[in-house]
DNA sequence: TATTGTTATACTCTATAACTATA
DNA sequence: TATAGTTATAGAGTATAACAATA
């Protein structure tokens, strides 16, 4: 049950990488487009928190994003401590694609589901994050 | 929905993680234990397809596992291109640990579910195993 | 003192391709 | 020719700890 779940990570996504394999990027690249794809401006910690994405990583993640002009880092005048991370208007064209590909994946796999079968998905799936 | 798949897995791979921390295995350790439990022999192929490791990793984490003394590879005598991997004595005992560990995490989970929800989960699971 | 984010180090995991031994 | 498994290389992800700047 809980190798199954780590399999169907592990197969959705190579199925997510694949989908985008033209935009040339990593799983992480992919998950923290995902997670700005709104265009709200956000600090480290918080897609860090969402993703479960260390900041170590994240700090080399955000590098490369930063570097292909899909985010600019602007310092927070409210925290100086911290960045408001903002995407670019090429990064939401990207993250807009991330967004698609993840919700098509979703509607493939959901095709023949009930309702009541996609609440037990959630509600096992949420009482398994919070396993301690 | 998706996303909240990948969350889980990380999740729980970290739990799993801190209740084995005095074995002192990396995540694709465990799951190849947890693979070989059971004390069949396999080829490596095997184990591969089923937990999605690759075998240029798996190539890795045998020659950990083996170095530690929990398998062994032998030429297999039928097709000698491939092996019969071997948990030895210590090995079936640490891979006990980590069966129950994650036997204790599903049990966690699911004490509120019903089995309805269950089914619900194990077969969302399985068509996203299914995602092309 | 605590928090935000970065840097440094060392190890694990992945992708790709080339390689060997065997089938 | 095809398959089982290993090796090589380079990049990506993690853990841990130390650090500067700010709160």
């Amino acid at each position: 049950m809980l190798l199954a779940l780590h399999r169907a990570t592990h197969h959705t996504l190579h199925a997510l990488a694949a989908r985008l394999a033209t935009l040339d990027l990593a799983g992480s690249e992919v998950n923290t487009l995902a997670n700005l794809a709104d265009g709200r401006p956000r600090s480290v910690r918080e897609p860090s928190a969402d993703t479960g994405i260390r900041a170590t990583t994240l700090t080399g993640v955000l590098d490369r994003l930063e570097r292909r002009g899909y985010l600019v880092r602007e310092l927070d005048p409210a925290d100086r401590r911290s960045f408001r991370l903002t995407l670019t208007a090429p990064g939401r064209a990207v993250a807009g694609q991330v967004r698609r590909a993840v919700t098509d994946i979703e509607r493939d796999a959901l095709a023949g589901q009930s309702g009541r079968q996609l609440a037990g998905y959630r509600a096992v799936v949420a009482a398994l994050q919070e396993v301690s």
